[in-house]
RNA sequence: GCGCCCAUAGCUCAGUUGGAUAGAGCAGCAGCCUUCUAAGCUGCUGGCCGCAGGUUCGAAUCCUGCUGGGCGCGCCA
């Protein structure tokens, strides 16, 4: 925001000089001491072209500037960098911009008027989520906060299946838990069953409650019950652990219901319209090379039935229809290969796969004490993400899955995020929000109300610019994470914030300082705190008012 | 064999889309509380940015080729 203040002027200055930049002129933050407070390099990038000498093109550009009262100076350095140094007045005034703001500080209008739809999470209901499905969930949620903090209207979904052949060994598999708690040993346990003890949990639910009707029950029927039975309870499992992860998602989308409203079956006479679709060995082929691809693949195995790879693209080509402006898809590595296959459907079809923004994130590793954890201690399993809640908290939950880039391997470990420390980076932001309240607290106990009318010229001390500087960076870093896809670039501002704000607090007394300069700090403190407060609100963590 | 991702301090990772002397946390060492939360702050130690070329005023960042690791490559999802 500290751009705006000078960005007009080297427009003018440059063109000056026979420069003409169409759009923003590009800034960077100077990281040496002496360099000022924002450099351009609009002299280097351009004085091949005007055959010029780099340094003497930033000379003139700087010759054009005029004397202002909020810019200390603007001076070339180095090999041709314009530095503008700014005179505290201008962070004086960002202060009250930003307090005006309320409590949108963070927020932008970047995407205002214009929809977004964002599906992730998408586990079938076969079982619990385990806990390599934070990651997902995390990055999912983060991503759909920061598209709303952007202007967007968002829409979460999650999409599952509750018909595939996943779900009859699911079925099948209660089903023959459901027997031995009846006394019938010698059904024999199915070979590719699911062997959770959340399976023999299910079934005991139903010899419990249901033994009798199910005795009354031909297999067919008894299998269709335990299916419905467990798709319940694991739904139900599903949906309490992302309660507990503050996560929501508006709309729950059946992939059946592709078939009921004849989705899938347009979708693929589309394809066979446009000669994309061929039949061979007894099942019907996706003619995928005729679009680029390695080799062609099967949409409808020989038995008739679908594989995942045509819903999907019925599913994708619907969200487009939908007419959502972006549509974002959040896949774990292991499912990359689905990508390219279901856009080149959807382009074929004639839409414009543009639209999709795909998040691929790498997969996680969870490490204890140096060493790979790879199952719950409890249950000698692998272990499910409400293990992990409740080993760690939700908040850390959240946090860790999301502190990483999303395209580097994520390595979670449960020593330092069980950590209620100093060395847990989440404490280390709520920590900074829970300080600024319980001064603020102070405060108003000693009858002192925020001024929003403060005079901030008295705030000169470099904490303080420093603090302020990070604060007038936060929503072009919210933009910036939202567009670019990558919810760790939040956590990173919220430690450079969290660490200016605590720089400024132990140099700089609030409480207690002249009133003048207490009501500037005061205020201050206050901004911060909102500013905190809507970072960790996108990353969907608590915002602790007290620790 | 093919495709995608990754490689930066002892460890885990940033690096503002190609900029100035590559940063932070943890670990290690040394300091700071009679005053607003020490879950904090300050200082020190720590680097062939995997290797080799290329592109240009300028490369951790872009291109090519290697090496080493991850994930995929099904009529499973």
């Amino acid at each position: 925001m500290m751009q705006r203040y000078i960005e007009a002027q080297l427009h003018r200055a440059a063109a000056a000089a026979g420069l003409e930049i169409d759009g923003p002129i590009p800034f960077g933050v100077p990281k040496q001491d002496g360099q000022g407070h924002l450099s351009t390099n609009i002299a280097m990038m351009h004085a091949k072209k005007l055959g010029k000498q780099p340094r003497v093109l930033a000379q003139e550009i700087v010759d054009g500037i005029e004397k202002s009262e909020l810019v200390e100076r603007v001076e070339v350095a180095g090999p041709g960098f314009i530095n503008v140094t700014f005179r505290d007045a201008v962070y004086h005034a960002m202060v009250k911009d930003l307090d005006g703001l309320g409590d949108h500080i963070g927020r932008s209008d970047a995407g205002a008027g214009r929809t977004m739809h964002i599906e992730y999470v998408s586990a079938n209901p076969t079982g619990p989520l385990h806990a390599g499905h934070g990651r997902n969930c995390a990055v999912g949620d983060t991503l759909a906060n920061l598209y709303a903090w952007c202007g967007y209207e968002v829409t979460r979904e999650y999409y599952f299946n509750n018909a595939g052949n996943q779900m009859n060994m699911l079925g099948r598999s209660i089903y023959v838990r459901l027997q031995h708690a009846l006394g019938n040993n010698d059904v024999p346990f199915p070979e590719d069953g699911y062997h959770g003890e959340y399976i023999a949990e299910i079934a005991t639910q139903i010899a419990r409650d249901h033994a009798d009707a199910v005795r009354e029950m031909s297999e067919e029927e008894a299998l269709a019950y335990c299916r419905k039975r467990g798709e319940e309870w694991c739904f139900a499992s599903i949906k309490r652990t992302l309660v507990a992860l503050n996560i929501h998602h508006d709309v729950y989308y059946n992939e059946d219901s592709l078939y009921t409203t004849g989705k899938v079956r347009d979708t693929i006479e589309d394809l066979r319209e446009r000669g994309l679709v061929y039949e061979k060995d007894g099942a019907t082929w996706f003619a995928l090379t005729q679009l680029g691809s390695q080799q062609d693949k099967v949409i409808v195995k020989s038995t008739g039935e679908p594989t995942y790879r045509l819903p999907d693209i019925a599913y994708h080509r619907d969200k487009l229809v939908r007419g959502f402006d972006v549509v974002i898809d959040v896949f774990g590595a292991d499912h990359i290969a689905t990508v390219p296959d279901v856009l080149a459907g959807v382009k074929a079809l004639g839409f414009d796969t543009e639209r999709f923004r795909v998040v691929i994130h790498q997969m996680v590793t969870f490490v204890e004490n140096g060493e790979i954890v790879k199952f719950s201690k409890r249950s000698g399993k692998s272990f499910t993400l409400d293990e992990l809640i409740e080993e760690v908290g939700a908040d850390v939950v959240r946090f860790f899955f999301i502190m990483r880039a999303v395209g580097t391997h994520l390595e979670f470990d449960l020593g330092l995020a069980k950590e209620e420390g100093d060395k847990n980076p989440v404490f280390y932001l709520q920590y900074a929000h829970a300080r600024i309240c319980s001064i603020l607290k102070k405060a108003e106990e000693k009858g002192l109300a925020i001024n929003h009318q403060s005079d901030l010229s008295v705030l000169v001390h470099p904490r303080e610019i420093e603090l302020i500087a990070q604060l007038s960076r936060m929503r072009a870093t919210v933009e910036r994470a939202c567009e670019n896809l990558e919810p760790h670039v939040i956590a990173e501002y919220l430690r450079d914030l969290a660490g200016a704000y605590h720089n400024f607090y132990h140099d700089c007394r609030i409480l207690g300082a002249e009133p003048a300069l207490e009501a500037a700090r005061l205020l201050l403190a206050d901004v911060t705190r909102r500013a905190m407060r809507n970072g960790l609100l996108i990353l969907g963590v608590t915002t602790p008012e007290r620790m």
